[in-house]
Parts: structure tokens; sequence; C-alpha cells
DNA sequence: AGCACGCCGACT
DNA sequence: GTCGGCGTGCTC
């Protein structure tokens, strides 16, 4: 007999992170499963939990456990799979258990509380100022209180038991529900109903007779006052006479807007060819096994993605297909919809809470069989996968930043072994840990080395902007790329030009002492933007309007330097007055829907210019574009991280990719002050395996990965002294527990030494073998939790960091 | 994490 | 005496 439920509370601490036991009320035997969310009591507040464990007997005295108070699912919303992958994670990132169940979900299933005070007395026994607020109701939220500042007068009527005080388990996520009349099913009902009314009541009886032609069905209102033409009076009369009833019907909120056309399946080449068989004898054999698709720019990697997911929907199974980011989603999905229909849910941060939640229950109930989505989609509820996909599997954002620091690769890799599928990393530029473990058959490499039209790659030259400026040309673009652009401006061309920084200037500098503005909470430079003429920190959001004169000394000499994305746009318009241009930045996108705008704007020809950051570089594909130009190399490759060479490298190729793709031969103009750095080089011969030779020697060299695995201990505190004492000890703890053949760096500075008032610090572990790391990272984050974190420290652990 | 409990200094 | 500061300890 199952009475006791072990239950993970919705409490992220140290002390709790483990299963406690709760008895389950005898009606709930058998409603209760592992999986579903509970409401329990814990301490004295009410949190939400998860059934984890099912027992029939515990060791907790009878004294001290509590019955669950309310059932917030009767599915489970978790399955067996994921309760066991959020151990591994737990694990794998150190991270709480809560958080690695809570992230699986769609936010809407996460709880919300709130503090309501409920009346236990007469009002007239109340303090008037009190007694206001529950003419109404018999509970009132806190914050009500706390607005008014009579939190004294509360706590008197506390005391005097005249109110309590209650958490609330609120859930955010509605089913949006629409209402709609269903027609009794009875017609001699209907007509006895008919026979009671009034003769003067037409309108009702013209009704009546509607609908006893239209027994049991079910309509939406509006559908009836048309069809039957009556108001919503008379509909309304009928209903309460009970010839009808409303009924409630669950809806999806459709985030799609456009109707796509049905495609079928391209023909492929034979590489494609190749690489499909090989995937789908691995369905086939139902083996976990991953595949490492590199192919160029163009080489058709999407086309391999859908068939093979075909073949899995054929099998009766499901897919997932991974995304790096929004940036991909409006094409990549209008893809997939036009070859899979109403089969496809799309997952990815553009969309809001309820929109996320309905496309997680179209999964979750099995109305779609393939996912398209951002990283969190790793996480799909579906049952019987039969393929995972990773697109561009080089990217850093299938790394998550916070807890759980997980990455989308390792639980594809995790769901693989459960489902027994096979997973495709794809990219034209793998990262260099993926092609390491190619070559070393752990992963099975899949080539494909021709554009799928066949179309030669794009001509890529390197300018060197050292050279211009010799010349005398202090711009900011070439003269071939002006050249460049003017020719495809008068061929009616497509031009697209890339820029990683956004925002105006990089930063202003006083000419008379030399100050750089900072914003005050990081150690970062501000970034000028135009549009609403202000300073903008782009770590925590701190904003400031431009000073009319130096902080510091108070000259007027102030400037701006470097170049952002509104400068050139203004820059462009300068030479090119004629020129249309979109551009494409964190700050044009923001509004909701506002990429899929710009980019249709752009793909519908009424503009000749893509101007934009990151964002533009991946998954474009527009026959008209013939020149790309990169209007400088150099911003990511003096990064202070080890893999600035390789994001160079793959930045460039990816850019390149845009130019070209169809009937149009392409060109691509990338400037730079640093021409001979190895990855512009390479980059401009557009070829992989040396750039993977090269890098990897340097990799070789300074022990970073795929030599070695790399972890990351930050510490911060917004007292430096604190922050570098305690980041110190850090240090010395793992000196003095890992074994001799693990290198420890640090303390050091983290990159952003100062963010949101708080200083940084941190120490690196590279390793190649150390059974011993996590216990001893266990034991570190135990003295942490139990000691430093009262003193205001903060300790972050990350396992395979994606920045350093 | 959050909350209660408890112990100590400063005020009507 | 009472209020409120925050160190300590617990949550089935």
């Amino acid at each position: 007999m199952i009475r006791i439920a072990k239950v993970i509370v919705d409490v992220a601490a140290y002390p709790v992170d483990r299963p406690f036991d709760y008895l389950i009320p005898a009606d709930w035997h058998d409603l209760i499963e592992c999986g579903c969310r509970v409401k329990v009591p814990f301490g004295p507040r009410n949190v939400l939990g998860f059934v984890v464990e099912l027992a029939s007997e515990t060791d907790v005295p009878l004294d001290k456990i509590k019955p669950i108070t309310q059932v917030l699912d009767i599915e489970p919303v978790l399955t067996e799979e994921m309760l066991r992958l959020a151990k591994w994670l737990k694990k794998q990132t150190i991270c709480y258990e809560i958080d690695a169940l809570q992230v699986m979900l769609p936010s809407a299933l996460r709880a919300k509380y709130e503090k309501m005070v409920y009346l236990q007395a007469e009002l007239e026994q109340l303090d008037p100022s009190l007694a206001s607020f529950f003419q109404k109701s018999q509970k009132i939220n806190f914050k009500q209180f706390e607005k008014q500042e009579l939190l004294k007068e509360l706590k008197q009527a506390i005391k005097k038991g005249y109110v309590r005080i209650e958490n609330e388990v609120k859930q955010q996520g509605n089913i949006k529900e629409i209402r709609k009349v269903q027609i009794h099913v009875d017609a001699d009902y209907i007509d006895k109903i008919k026979q009671q009314l009034s003769k003067r009541a037409k309108k009702q009886i013209q009704l009546a007779e509607w609908m006893q032609n239209h027994c049991g069905e079910i309509f939406a209102p509006e559908e009836i006052y048309e069809q039957a033409s009556v108001t919503a009076t008379v509909l309304q009369a009928l209903i309460e006479s009970g010839a009808a009833q409303f009924i409630q019907e669950e809806v999806y909120r459709a985030p799609f807007t456009k109707d796509v056309v049905q495609t079928m399946a391209l023909r492929l080449t034979d590489e494609q060819d190749q690489a499909l068989n090989q995937i789908t004898a691995a369905m086939e054999q139902q083996h976990n096994e991953t595949f490492l698709l590199h192919g160029v720019t163009g080489s058709g990697k999407t086309e391999v993605y859908l068939q093979a997911i075909q073949q899995a929907l054929q099998d009766g199974k499901e897919a997932i297909m991974l995304v790096p980011e929004i940036s991909l989603t409006p094409q990549m999905t209008e893809r997939f919809r036009s070859r899979f229909g109403e089969l496809v849910a799309v997952m990815h941060s553009g969309l809001s809470v309820g929109e996320k939640y309905d496309e997680w229950r179209k999964i979750q109930q099995g109305k779609v069989k393939v996912v398209v989505g951002a990283r969190s989609a790793i996480f799909a509820p579906f049952q019987h996968i039969g393929l995972i996909i990773l697109d561009e599997e080089h990217e850093s954002t299938y790394k998550q930043e916070d807890a759980p620091r997980y990455h989308a690769r390792d639980v594809a890799i995790w769901r693989s072994e459960f489902h027994q599928c096979p997973v495709i990393l794809g990219s034209a530029t793998p990262a260099l840990e993926s092609f390491a473990r190619a070559k070393k058959n752990v992963y099975t490499l899949l080539t494909l080395k021709d554009r799928a039209k066949q179309q030669a790659l794009p001509s890529v030259t390197v300018v060197d902007m050292r050279e211009e400026l010799k010349l005398g040309n202090r711009s900011m673009f070439s003269t071939s790329l002006i050249e460049g652009m003017r020719e495809r401006l008068m061929r009616k061309e497509q031009i697209v030009l890339f820029l990683n920084r956004r925002g105006y200037s990089s930063f202003v500098l006083c000419r008379d002492c030399g100050t750089v503005v900072q914003c005050p909470n990081c150690d970062i430079s501000l970034t000028y933007h135009r549009y609403n003429e202000k300073l903008k920190c782009h770590y925590c959001g701190y904003d400031e309007y431009v000073p009319q004169s130096c902080p510091q000394c108070q000259s007027e000499h102030i400037r701006f330097f470097g170049t952002g994305t509104q400068k050139v746009e203004e820059e462009i318009y300068k030479l090119f007055p004629e020129a249309r241009i979109v551009r494409m930045d964190v700050d044009t996108t923001s509004q909701k829907g506002a990429h899929e705008q710009l980019l249709d704007i752009f793909g519908s020809g009424q503009a000749d210019i893509l101007l934009g950051t990151q964002m533009i570089a991946k998954g474009l594909d527009f026959p008209n574009i013939t020149l790309v130009g990169v209007l400088s190399a150099d911003t990511s490759l003096h990064l202070p991280d080890y893999r600035s060479g390789e994001r160079t490298f793959q930045l460039l190729t990816q850019v390149s990719g845009r130019a070209g793709r169809h009937d149009l031969p392409g060109e691509v103009i990338i400037q730079t002050y640093t021409p001979e750095h190895y990855a512009i080089e390479l980059a401009q011969e557009q070829q992989y395996e040396p750039f993977y030779l090269r890098e990897m020697q340097s990799r070789h060299q300074a022990g970073y990965p795929p030599y070695y695995y790399l972890a990351l201990v930050q510490v911060s505190h917004e007292d430096v002294i604190m922050a570098a004492e305690y980041a110190g000890r850090v240090a010395d703890y793992l000196r003095s527990n890992l074994s001799f053949n693990v290198s420890i760096i640090g303390p050091t500075t983290a990159s952003i030494s100062r963010l949101n008032n708080r200083y940084r610090y941190q120490c690196l572990i590279k390793y190649k073998r150390e059974p011993n790391l996590i216990d001893t990272l266990l034991q570190l984050i135990k003295i942490y939790r139990t000691d430093w974190s009262k003193k205001g420290i903060q300790l972050i652990v990350d396992l395979d960091p994606s920045v350093i």
C-alpha cells in the first residue's frame, strides 16, 4: 500500500536539496503519481514540489510527517525519463535538483507565490485602517498593506489573532479557453422547452427550431447569432431554460503568423544521400550513434535533417531539432512547417509564456511529432524520440549560462541513450572538441564537401585596413568594399554588412584627461546609443544621458570612439543616399515579431543592404545576396578567451556563407588590421581542416580543450578584498585536494572584473582525468554554502564553461 | 531560501 | 517593561 510521496520542494538551498516525505491523503492514493506537482506545507509556509518517488513506508517519525495539501496535476508533467535526467543533471552540472526539474518545464508550470492576509475575526474588532481592506473579501494580498505602510497595524492584528498570513501557491500558466455553446442532444427535449415558450417570444422559438436541427453540436456563439439570425440575449434565454449549455474548450495560442505552402523532399546529392543512409541505418537498428555532419555552408544540411526526420516520423517516432537562437527560427521553422505542416511545434525565447506553454502541451499530448527550438527544447516531453539534431552545434548558446549549467549536446546524447536513437551534430565549422571526437571515432563523421547546387564557394578577399590608412582612407569602408557596394546597388543585388558591435560607438573618451566613461556598477565602458542619446552598459543594463563634459576633469573635449551599427548606418547614407538599409541588432529586434518583419523587408527586396550584428551571421538564405562585407574581423579576435581564434574563424565562415547561395556568384570582403592571423587567413581559404589542425596545435601548447577539460570556479563579493581573499582560499583548497597533474590557474580577476557592483575573481582548473574532481568541488561548495555564503560571498562552479 | 525563535541594546 | 536589530537553526 503506497501512502508516502517523496517530494523535491521548490526551495533552492543546500540543506533542503533532497526529497522530503509526505503523507498521501486516502482519496488521492490513485491520483498521485511520480512527476506530479503537489502543494505541500514546508515549515511555516506552503510550497510547490515534485513527487519523485512513491513509497509504502518512511523513516520519518509520524509526528513530523505532514500530508500533501493539493494535487496540481492529474497527469504527471514529468516522465520517469525526466526524473532520471534531473538526477543526472544535478550530478553533472552540480546544481540543485529543483533547478534541474524546473528547467525541463515551461515557465508557466513554475509556481508563483503570493502572501495573503486572511480575516479571522469580526470586521469591527479590526483597526479601522485595516478594516477598510476587508469590506469585500476575506483575503487580501499582503502587498496592499505593504504599499500603504500598514505593516505595524497588521502585526498587531496578527498578534491578537484577528488576521492570519498564509503563503498561497499560484500557477502562472493558464490554459486558454474559449466559451462555446453545445446544443442539447435530445430534439424532443428542445421541443418541450419550445412549447413552454410564450407565443410572443418569436425569436426564441426561431432559435429553438434551429437548435432542433443541430442537436448535440458545438458552436461558437457568433456562429449561432449568424446562422439562426438571433442576438446574444435570445441565446442567453434559451441556455437558461436548458436547451443548450456553455462549455469551455481548450485552444492553443497561435504563434505562427504566416501560412505556408507544402513542400516535398528535394532530390539529394550523392553526398547527402550517403549521409542520410548512415543516419537512417542507425535509426533502423535503434542505435544511439552520434553523427557529426560537417558540411560547407550551402551544402544542404537542412535537407538531410528534413529527410531524416521524415524517416523518424514514418517509423512512428518523434524528432527534436535544435537551432542556436531566434535568429534561425523564422526561416528555419517555415521550412519545417512547409514540410511537416501541423506536426511541428516551435519553442524559442520570442514566444510569450502562454505560447510556450501551449507548444509544450502540444508536444506532451502527442499533437505534434517534431519540435524546432532553442536550447531548452532539448527537454521536449516526447516519449518515443527517433532522432535528435543540433544544428550549428558549435554555437555557445547551447550552453546555459546559469544554473543548471548544462550543455544541450550532453543532454541530447543522454536522451539518445535512453531512447536508443541517433543524434546529429551539424555544422560548417564544428567545435574543435566535436571534430576531435569524430577523429577519434567517438562520433561518426559525415562530410558534405560540395554545395548542393554545385555553386562555387564565394570568393573571399581580405583587405588590410592598415594599408588603407596609409593611403589616406580614414573611413570605416575600404575602397574595394565601397566599389563592391556601388556595383551591387547598381545591379540591384543585395548586400549584407556585418559588424559585431551594436550601439553607435564603443566608448566615450575625454581627450584632455583620457578618462573613458564607465558603468558605475561594472568594470566596463559604456556604449553610446544615438537614438535615445544615452550611454548604456551592455552587461547590467544601466544607462545614463551623454555627459556634456568629462565627469573627471570637466573638459568639454569628449569624443566618441569605435564604431557601432548605428554609426555605420549613418555613414552608408552619406555614401549612398539612395540605399535602402535594414539594420538588425538587439536594439531594432527587441520587439516581438520585429525580427521576422525586418527579414521579410529584406527578403522581399524592399531593401538593398542588411546591416547587422552576430544575429545575421547564421541561417540567412536569400538568392539575391552577392556581396558580404565584414567591417572589422578583429573585434572578436582579441577577446581574452582561448576560443577567440575559433570564434573568429567560425563567424567569418558563417557570414561568408550568406553570399552566392543560389544562381548568382558571391563575393566576400573581410576588413582587418591583422590579416596575417591564421584564423583570418584560413577563413579566407574557407578550409576547415587546415584551421582545425593549426588551432589544435595551439590548444595543445597552451593546454586547453580538447586536450584538457576545464572547470571554472568564480568568486564574487561586493568588497574587493573579500572577493580576493576567498578566491585565494578556493585556489588553496583546490591545490591541496586535487592531484598534481591538475593545473589550477589563479586566482585571477574575471574578464569583467566587476559586474553589478560585485568584484569577480576566478580559478580555472585544467585536467585530463581527475576522478576526484566532482567530489572535491562538492566539498568546496559545501564549505561555501554552510559558511561563506553568510558573509556575502557568491561562488559559482561551471564545468566545461563556454566563456572564461 | 525563508521564516521563527531567541537574545540583546535603546526607547515610550 | 516593549520594540526591533540580526545571529542561529529548521524545514517531511
